[in-house]
DNA sequence: TTCTCGATGTGTACGATGCTTACATCACCG
DNA sequence: CGGTGATGTAAGCATCGTACACATCGAGAA
């Protein structure tokens, strides 16, 4: 919605307007995003994106970094302060279903080698795991937070992949939420081994 | 190693030797495997594939089919009839390193939408999640096993794919090994909220 | 031995897609 | 009204998947 605000010849802002068709692409294709595509969609000539984006990778950065703002944010509103193990469950329904709402968007973000340390998305990935460190920490103070923030999240991350690659059935949506809820409680409520 | 087999006139062994010259180049590459390329490192025509695969994606099945079976393998030598963490952590372990051993393999295994619910490849996920499954409803009889199966597959495939995207540091596989260790152990030791 | 035939690989071409750059052109600001 | 920057046009160059017609080799039939 709201890809028709374009009165001007010069067309008035074609970056914030390449940007938002590129984020319509990826939520309508899902295939892979091409610098033409993008320019087509805005109406423009395929050099014109040149003007403002260094590259195509540079476009694909800007997206991943407003992606990360926007899961970040999702996260936020699910939760706040999570302290039994049905909040964190929460979260990680938020996660996954960001996941398979914009899947072609969240493989943007991650399914990149992503080597700059410099790069947005590289920071804006910190600032997630930065989120999961304060919430682990902050319910499970004697634990080693590090550590478990790392499992939380890969736990997560791993739930939003397997179904994203088909690996978990997807189709259900309600079946998606019900399956995360269990496998996050799952291991947060298991007694250590009895042995 | 071993890609010097090829005595044949008419190349003896193709098959073979397309499959594993497209093993190479995923290791080596790390890119997106294209026919062609496959073509030439085997020293043969861009078309001669076609005698013995359908399209490019019945050769990139076979390869992840392979890759499973391999997976497969590393993980069930690398602990039998696991019970306390650490055990679960060594799985873990394996897992993380075939992925960062080769990435560009774990990708095409993973990173693909493989709607065929024939595909070898559905078939061969299906199967590492039956051992896991089992590996946990030994340790674990009285948990929900189904739900910790799924939990325990997707913390290590998250860990998998945050150090193969750089969202955690894989330089060096040596922190990889703690990394991956430290979160398993942290949290299948997590006592039960105390609330 | 010689001939024939099917399996296998070659050469080549087509059509598509993509990123990027060089240069021309147009619209607006001052 | 001139200039400046945003955009269009066209082209270069690379890559790829795939199809088709033809050549070649090995083996079995005669």
């Amino acid at each position: 919605m709201s890809t028709s605000v374009k009165p001007a010849y010069h067309h008035g802002d074609l970056r914030a307007a390449l940007l938002t068709a590129a984020m319509d692409l990826l939520e309508e294709d899902g295939g892979s995003l091409s610098l033409r595509a993008v320019a087509r969609r805005a109406g423009v000539s395929p050099a014109a994106p040149y003007r403002h984006f260094a590259d195509k990778e540079a476009l694909e950065s800007e997206l991943a970094a407003a992606g990360f703002a926007d899961l970040r944010q999702r996260l936020a509103a699910s939760v706040t302060a999570p302290a039994v193990p049905e909040d964190f469950a929460r979260l990680g329904v938020s996660y996954v279903r960001f996941a398979l709402d914009r899947p072609a968007l969240f493989r943007l973000m991650f399914g990149n080698p992503c080597a700059d340390t410099e790069d947005v998305r590289a920071i804006a990935a910190a600032e997630v795991l930065g989120f999961v460190l304060a919430c682990v920490s902050q319910a499970f103070p004697q634990a080693d937070t590090e550590a478990l923030a790392t499992a939380g999240w890969s736990l997560v991350h791993g739930l939003a992949f397997l179904h994203l690659d088909g690996k978990l059935p997807a189709a259900d949506p309600a079946e998606v939420d019900g399956r995360v809820t269990s496998a996050v409680v799952a291991i947060l409520t298991l007694q250590p081994t009895t042995h």
